[in-house]
DNA sequence: CCTATGGGTAAATTTTTGTTTACCCAAATA
DNA sequence: TATTTGGGTAAACAAAAATTTACCCATAGG
């Protein structure tokens, strides 16, 4: 049961195009350095944009040792998020709540 | 088909717990009277909530004349918004196009 | 030791949103 | 005429997001 501030909070993650592009290449598991690279973004800004994406679970986050090095390993979790009519209603109910 | 920044745009509408409630109301066809009231909005505030539901297409506009007056009546558009690894599949295409 | 790489953070800045205050116009009505 | 009601805008302000700059730590390799 989502209440309409629940709802917006993940439709808010959602609606950033770095993060979409994010999600979208992280279909297959990649690491930080790959994202970044291809996405051209700056270490703060990509850390920035992970961690809304692992927060609200969106993303899940495997750590491997190369050469010492821990690399960290990044794979967008199974997910469909709707919002529609029908969803609404319920947002309705909470309104007269 | 959506590009990111599309898809972004359009869910960046919806993750705002006040449009999400205005949505919710206007399921039912409602007056800007009812729901500024219903949500305790000051004016410009709802106008500024509305714009964006109309530019996105979420909401419609009637006109009706009460009294000789132009009165606004909104009512939401079917509509169901997903964000789902299968939808991340074509932003992943347009990143290498 | 120095430099590169991987993973960070803190703070400042810029940009975008959300919200309020103060106005404007037109029509009805006391 | 004055006031109320419906619809609206412009500008200021506040708050939240996005982004940059400047740093830190650890480890590997020249």
């Amino acid at each position: 049961m989502d209440t309409a501030e629940e709802l917006a909070e993940l439709l808010r993650v959602l609606s950033n195009p770095v993060r979409l592009k994010i999600l979208a290449l992280c279909l297959e598991e990649r690491s930080s350095k790959e994202i970044r690279e291809i996405l051209g973004l700056s270490k703060p800004l990509f850390i920035s944009h992970m961690k809304k994406l692992l927060n609200s679970g969106l993303i899940s986050c495997k750590v491997k040792r190369l050469d010492g090095k821990a690399v960290k390993y990044y794979k967008t979790v199974n997910f469909e998020i709707c919002c529609s009519t029908e969803i609404l209603k319920d947002i309705l109910e909470e309104i007269y709540l």
